[in-house]
RNA sequence: CGGGGCGUAGCGCAGUUCGGUAGCGCACACGGUUUGGGACCGUGGGGUCGUGGGUUCAAGUCCCACCGCCCCGACCA
């Protein structure tokens, strides 16, 4: 391609607002366009990498059994329904209505339609175990996009679905996943981790997330230098401070005038915020074919703790939880600030695991300005759930190892989920067991979105003058900077070489513009590809063309007669330092 | 949805305080000089000043409403 006719161009400032380093560069080198919030067209840079990563998803998910095709973006909504997803995920599912005013979805996800196909296709246990596939556009309306690539409402995705007989065969296809999650980053060259997270929207048993450490990432995870523990901060576990044994006392009212606060109480009270109990007061919602259902939840946790809404939900199944209002808490007999479980009725108590092993603690008497010393459950009140509600972070122990956890930010570059029998079972799709029996197929789903990917390699892959692709994701292999100017001999050179190059079946861009040296030398620099020919009176009189790698400061002459093999084997040397990165990754 | 910021030529910005009929740099076109790290001279084209309403003899500037985009939070995978 010749730089002169390229469509796309580069950009000496990022626009206004544009603050990721993948955003500025992926703008400024002429790769995306933004239309809209979210919302981005991808120029022919951009999507020649993203052809290339999309290669090495199907070339990574071919190798573990994978079977390509293609569903729809546009679904009746039956299918949401039939799920109840529908029901259950609130604005950011786009709906329409189609011109018969049939209520229509923008795909988020395809496990409805997966599930849907499986009704016709699978109809024997003597099919399973299967793996398809499709590489197709999702649209999420997300509440705030953000950070160029990283975080879009409209993006493709490789979403992969496996299909089993039974929870054996899940674990198989969940296992050849993992790795061939690993290789896919890796082949980007792009540092990731797995790391336990929560199921989500998504449901089912056991979750991996993906994750690119980076500042620009919005998720938080919690980490262990010593043993390796990693996972989402909203399942992240700890080893929590055990409380003494002691006695249990009986129940004494003291007062506590102003005193809302554990750090006040504690204080008043002179004891460690660990022999406190905390109230966190919240409405759960569930939503339901009938509407939507509210419960009240009175969770209570250790005072030195913190809750994990996200485990909250979970304990509870709820869809959402929002903090319950005064009017809320005095409608089930409790007092804002004050508030305790006992005594308590027809409410959800959920109690935090390290709960009923810390004897003696001080909670509130639902009587403003006034605590009680010495709550124990359960004798002095019921538990309806025990369950680790607990927030790990900073500091906390690791539960395997005892070390101290750390937090970091990440980016979400792919997922994978034990599904298992939700979504086949509410659709549908059933087969025939050896033994006679139909019975919902054992499902997992395995995303990886091509776009954000594209922008974490950006991310990774830079320095002060612009991106610096690694060779499987670069849009070309060689560019090729004439610097003819008024000198017709170098002019017929460099066309000599683009041909050559053309030829031999390299990848190249051609940055033939009539720009002075420092205009096509940034340029280059910019767009970031990794071999750098440069064709020039200088070079040829020192005898041939210079060669220079992207990430690399030295260059050198390579005679013409040379060049082509000269080139080709320094490819073969960047595809080899890649080659290199893909290697067994232990399942954890 | 809450808090903050911004919207003037393709991009980056000034002009808004104090109302008087729109400007700078880059980019673009033409002519000339220049050619190994974002050249220079000259000429030129390009604007519903986000949208609508209001105040006024007069609005980019003042008032009201709305829209869009960005950042932080809530939310989400």
């Amino acid at each position: 391609m010749k730089l002169s006719h390229h469509f796309g161009t580069t950009l000496r400032e990022a626009p206004a607002g544009v603050e990721a380093i993948s955003h500025q560069l992926l703008v400024r080198a002429g790769f995306i366009r933004q239309l809209g919030q979210g919302l981005f067209s991808y120029l022919p840079l951009a999507r020649r990498s993203l052809t290339k990563i999309e290669n090495i998803l199907r070339e990574e998910i071919n190798a573990i059994g994978g079977q390509e095709m293609t569903m729809p973006v546009a679904h009746p909504a039956e299918v949401w329904q039939a799920t109840g997803r529908w029901y259950s995920i609130g604005p950011e599912m786009a709906r329409f209505k189609d011109r018969k005013e049939r209520d229509m979805v923008l795909a988020m996800t395809h496990e409805e339609v997966v599930a849907d196909l499986c009704k016709t296709e699978i109809k024997s246990y003597r099919q399973l175990p299967q793996l398809v596939y499709h590489i197709q556009t999702k649209f999420r309306d997300d509440p705030r996009p953000r950070a160029g690539l990283i975080r879009v409402r409209e993006f493709t995705m490789k979403d992969s679905y496996s299909l089993d007989t039974d929870e054996a065969g899940l674990d198989k296809q969940y296992r050849a996943h993992y790795q061939a999650y690993f290789n896919i980053f890796n082949r980007c060259a792009l540092p990731a981790i797995a790391v336990g997270s929560d199921v989500g929207m998504m449901g089912g048993s056991l979750a991996h997330e993906y994750m690119y450490l980076a500042p620009v990432g919005e998720d938080t995870l919690v980490l262990c230098r010593q043993c390796g523990y990693a996972a989402n901060r909203q399942i992240a576990r700890c080893a929590k401070p055990k409380a003494a044994s002691e006695e249990l006392k009986s129940i004494e009212k003291v007062a506590t005038p102003e005193t809302k606060t554990i750090e006040a109480l504690a204080a008043l009270l002179n004891v460690p915020k660990s022999k406190t109990a905390k109230a966190l007061l919240m409405m759960a919602g569930h939503e339901e074919d009938s509407g939507t259902r509210e419960e009240f939840i009175f969770a209570v946790i250790r005072g030195d703790m913190e809750v994990n809404e996200t485990k909250l939900t979970n304990a509870v199944k709820a869809d959402w939880l929002q903090p319950a209002t005064d009017e809320q808490i005095r409608a089930i007999g409790a007092t804002p600030g004050f508030a305790s479980p006992i005594g308590l009725k027809n409410v959800t108590v959920v109690v935090d695991d390290a709960v009923p092993s810390s004897p003696n603690l001080v909670a509130g008497a639902n009587e403003a300005g006034y605590h009680l010393l010495n709550a124990n459950t359960p004798r002095d009140y019921a538990a309806t759930i025990v369950a680790d509600i607990a927030a790990a972070g900073d500091g906390d122990a690791c539960l395997n190892c005892g070390q101290p956890l750390y937090t970091a930010r990440g980016v979400e570059v792919g997922n994978i989920f034990k599904l298992g029998t939700r979504y086949s079972a509410a659709i549908g799709a059933t087969f025939l067991a050896a033994d006679g029996t139909q019975q919902p197929i054992v499902m997992g789903s395995y995303g990886i979105g091509s776009g954000r990917l594209l922008a974490c390699v950006a991310e990774e892959h830079h320095d002060d003058k612009g991106l610096i692709w690694p060779i499987s994701v670069a849009p070309y292999h060689v560019q090729l900077v004439s610097l003819a100017g008024e000198e017709a001999g170098v002019n017929e050179v460099a066309d000599r070489v683009y041909a050559a190059l053309l030829a031999a079946g390299i990848e190249v861009l051609y940055d033939d513009r009539n720009e002075r040296p420092g205009v096509k030398f940034a340029d280059a620099d910019l767009i970031g590809i990794p071999i750098r020919l440069t064709v020039s009176t200088k070079a040829i009189g020192k005898g041939g063309i210079e060669m220079k790698r992207r990430d690399r400061k030295e260059f050198e002459i390579v005679s013409e007669a040379n060049l082509m093999t000269r080139v080709q084997t320094e490819i073969n040397s960047m595809l080899e330092e890649i080659a290199a990165k893909v290697v067994e990754v232990p399942f954890k």
